[in-house]
RNA sequence: GGGGGUGUGGUGGAAUGGUAGACGCGACAGACUUAAAAUCUGUUAUCUGUAACGGAUGUGCGAGUUCGAGUCUCGCCACCCCCA
């Protein structure tokens, strides 16, 4: 029998046997309760790296303990492939897009395969497969038969390196790409926009049902769907029949109105401008396209704008204002407009202290000097001022009032307004979805017919880098006749966003294989939703509000002739969501020159010195990346210690939704661990079971076993505490190596029970030591302990005694939960004796099985 | 500026309002060894003390509630994230 734990040869052993056996197919016969494990697919970049470690194993030991506890697991793989690197990759080596993703995908699905991971590999979805990306194109005429895709023409983002156009969410806070980093640029161009505007209010009500999320993320969705209640106001322009109409929040300050505010871009703008102030206006026009959007917007910036020359009235007031234009006003926004109140707004009363501009004060603030001028805006509530008949309401009511008025006069109407924008989901790239769309002379855009998908992407294409989309160019697969009417016309050469692929999967993978349909709906509700989804907090906002989105249209769907009103019988995709933490790792950094050190380069780590200049190196721990030289390859962990070993170090090293910092001391620390318990578990002979009472030394050791069972459960049920999950392994098989009964059938129970509790953490392991310790099948199917509420009763119990609330001493007495016995007790023992001597006892508290608390005086 | 979060030993981190620092890492000491590695044993919050049992302080700071607060409440401070 090998008696050293041999990492590499048994973790490829069972890796094999484990396939060939079929052990993490999916159940779909039986009549267990479902759970469905998800992980966020990875990008098939080329290789896996620690996050995507960190991300699967959490899954993983999810769903193995889930098929324990008796489920039926669903937990599947896939790859989000379409996307821009497999393009570059073309651009830069000559490989094609479709090859160089394929490549990554094999290269990296054997890397997944090396952690052991349970995964149902018959259902892998890749969106880059035509059998994947039909559906998606399905999906996008349903879309577009709903009303819910359409085109416009509009501002949008631009990359002027990756040379595509980019959704809001996929820009940053500087204004750069999320992918390729560029200053984005403003654009105007035609492109299809999903219509999520429409589900806005559903997106954020329906937050409230997603207890099982992070509160975090809930609270990022909502600030990103931005609701807000105001009114739109109309004020006529004087000298003309046009009115501008204004989004306001706050109409409760309109009689504090000193100018009306276009967009620059408002079409308005022209018509308003007067002859003397044209050149001035087109100047500033010009120059704000170059501006992004957010240095348009903060409120730390300048505000800069332009007098048109014409005036409105505020039609509450009937006094005459100015009409300007500003760069903090977005066309995109509201309606493009808006008034201009100083005083009880930030940006209007430095716009307004610029251009010297009047400031009305319509809001006394509580406790302010009547007549100081205001030195800033008041923006909070406050009692209405300088307003005709709402002088004296407060301004929250005055808000409903005003607006009731305005209806009332036909001034304006109140207005919902969501931040939230379409998602426009056009790209000028090739390696992406079709959009099955030909543009036809006669009929305009016309949906390619449901029996032609997929529009398969053409593969004879040059890659160049040059010249936009390589599609466009390529004029025989651009030009088709027309489905409905035969005249040659265009295909459409956008292809979709890669976000619009991984906004469904989840919803695929239950019926992973169908290739008559999306999916059969009753095989899909049957599974969803997913029951625990686990990934990176980059998504909390992109991914995973678009994937709440595409749920609830594809639920309203409607099945027809099944006679179901609904497609989909959930609204939310992801039941629990976990957010994990990011990998970090040791970098050093030179202070002086900014840069980062690699760190082989360093001679000695206890005092680290830049090589080059010798400076003293900063060192910090910051997530992992080829900038910072401070990669760990999960490849040469699992060579040098084992998948098991490095699975238990990700899991113990943090609690999962915080940052994990790598160190290598921790990693030979798990390693020795699993050595121990390889040691324990391989010594061991299961014994015939002796009758009779239990001496004391086995009821302590089967206590112990059974407070692990208990708290190992609760650690893996719903809040995945991980990190103390495994630390009670530890104490177990701490206990389990003290324990002086070695050759009871409790001792034996003990290192059965450890092993099943040890099985999804170090699956590999746990499965060779089942095997050599004499078990038949597999250790991943056996059922999960139980633990028995009666085997952790103690007969002793060790009661704390307070004097005023402070701890003064410990005694051991027999277990009970009599408060009047365990004060007797507490009476009698030296401590109290010694600290309440010559004292009265006021008063007594106990608690049972704990303590007793003495207050004397 | 708004919203959210975090703050505990040398270190990662544990603690249903009930013995703060579990478990691990590191460090120190010892056993084994010619030696090292591996393994095993012990010590390890701070200050202080005795012959010995010990005592005081301690969870960012300051208040409060409570018999009792790392935990609950209020006010600060610092850092992080998101949105402006």
């Amino acid at each position: 029998m090998e008696n050293t734990y041999n990492p590499a040869e048994i973790e490829s052993k069972w890796q094999q046997s484990w396939t060939e056996q079929n052990l993490y197919k999916t159940d779909t016969t039986s009549t267990k309760p479902k759970f469905y494990a998800l992980s966020m697919f990875p990008y098939p970049s080329g290789n896996l790296h620690m996050g995507h470690v960190r991300n699967y194993v959490i899954t993983d030991v999810i769903a193995r303990q889930k098929r324990m506890q008796g489920h039926r697991v669903l937990h599947p793989m896939g790859w989000d492939a379409f996307g821009l690197p497999a393009e570059n990759a073309a651009i830069e080596r000559g490989i094609h897009p479709a090859t160089w993703t394929y490549q990554n995908i094999a290269h990296m699905r054997g890397q997944l395969q090396k952690l052991g991971l349970s995964i149902d590999w018959d259902r892998e979805v890749a969106t880059c497969s035509p059998e994947y990306y039909r559906w998606t194109q399905w999906i996008f005429l349903k879309f577009y038969e709903g009303g819910l895709a359409y085109q416009k023409d509009g501002m949008v983002n631009w990359d002027p390196i990756d040379l595509t156009v980019l959704a809001n969410e996929q820009v940053d806070g500087e204004g750069r790409s999320w992918r390729s980093g560029a200053i984005v640029e403003k654009k105007a161009l035609k492109q299809w926009y999903f219509k999520i505007t429409d589900y806005a209010e559903q997106l954020l009500t329906d937050l409230e049902q997603l207890s099982g999320w992070p509160e975090k993320v809930r609270t990022m969705q909502a600030n990103w769907i931005g609701k807000s209640i105001g009114a739109n106001l109309e004020f006529p322009i004087v000298g003309t029949d046009e009115k501008i109409a204004v989004f306001t929040t706050r109409p409760d300050t309109v009689y504090g109105v000193s100018y009306v505010v276009l967009a620059p871009e408002h079409p308005l703008t022209a018509q308003v401008t007067t002859p003397d102030q044209k050149a001035a206006v087109d100047a500033f026009v010009s120059e704000i396209k170059a501006q992004s959007e957010i240095d348009r917007t903060a409120e730390d910036k300048p505000k800069r704008g332009v007098f048109t020359g014409a005036m409105a009235t505020n039609p509450f007031t009937g006094a005459q204002v100015p009409i300007w234009i500003a760069d903090y006003v977005l066309y995109e926004y509201g309606t493009g407009a808006v008034m201009g109140v100083p005083a009880h707004d930030i940006r209007d009363f430095k716009f307004a202290k610029q251009y010297d501009l009047p400031i009305t004060q319509v809001i006394a603030a509580p406790s302010q000097n009547a007549d100081a001028p205001l030195a800033a805006a008041y923006t909070e509530a406050g009692t209405i001022m300088n307003s005709s008949q709402f002088d004296g309401l407060d301004s929250v009511t005055a808000k409903k009032s005003i607006i009731d008025y305005a209806e009332q006069q036909g001034y304006g109407n109140g207005k919902i307004q969501y931040k939230l924008r379409d998602w426009l989901i056009s790209r000028q790239r090739y390696w992406g979805v079709p959009i099955p769309i030909v543009h036809c002379p006669n009929c305009g855009a016309v949906p390619v017919p449901e029996a032609d998908l997929p529009v398969k992407l053409p593969e004879d294409v040059e890659f160049t880098g040059k010249g936009g989309n390589p599609l466009a160019q390529l004029d025989s697969w651009v030009n088709v006749p027309c489905p409905t009417c035969g005249t040659p016309a265009k295909r459409e050469t956008d292809t979709m966003d890669t976000f619009v692929d991984s906004s469904w999967y989840f919803l695929r993978y239950p019926d992973a294989g169908n290739d008559k349909q999306i999916f059969d709906s009753n095989i899909t509700n049957d599974w969803m939703p997913v029951d625990q989804y686990v990934g990176g907090i980059e998504h909390a906002v992109l991914h995973l509000l678009y994937a709440r989105f595409f749920t609830k249209i594809v639920r309203d769907f409607g099945a027809g002739d099944k006679g179901q009103t609904k497609f989909l019988t959930f609204d939310e995709p992801f039941k629990q969501l976990l957010t994990q933490g990011m990998v970090q790792s040791t970098t050093y950094k030179n202070p002086q020159t900014g840069k980062y050190i690699a760190p082989n380069s360093i001679t000695d780590p206890k005092n680290p010195q830049d090589p080059v200049t010798g400076d003293v190196l900063e060192v910090s721990f910051e997530k992992m990346s080829k900038s910072k030289y401070n990669g760990i390859d999960p490849e040469q962990v699992i060579s040098k210690y084992g998948a098991d070993t490095a699975r238990m170090f990700i899991l113990f090293k943090a609690p999962p939704e915080k940052d994990l910092e790598w160190d290598e001391a921790d990693v030979e620390g798990q390693f020795r661990f699993l050595n121990r318990l390889w040691r324990l578990a391989i010594g061991y002979q299961p014994k015939t079971a002796n009758s009779g009472e239990l001496s004391k030394s086995e009821k302590d050791l089967r206590r112990f076993v059974h407070h692990a069972i208990q708290a190992i459960t609760e650690d893996l049920d719903g809040e995945y505490q991980f990190n103390t999950a495994i630390s009670e392994l530890m104490k177990l098989s701490n206990a389990i190596t003290d324990a002086d009964c070695k050759e009871s059938p409790v001792y034996a129970d003990a290192i059965e029970t450890l092993m099943i509790l040890a099985a999804p953490f170090a699956p590999h392991m746990v499965e060779e030591l089942w095997q050599l310790t004499g078990h038949s099948g597999s250790v991943h199917e056996h059922p999960w302990c139980q633990f028995d509420p009666a085997a952790l009763e103690a007969d002793e119990i060790t009661l704390v005694i307070q004097i005023m609330g402070k701890t003064r001493g410990t005694i051991q007495v027999p277990a009970t939960k009599d408060a009047a016995t365990l004060e007797a007790y507490a009476r009698e023992s030296s401590i109290t004796k010694k600290f309440a001597e010559g004292k009265e006892i006021k008063k007594v508290i106990v608690v049972p099985g704990k303590l007793v608390n003495f207050i004397i005086g």
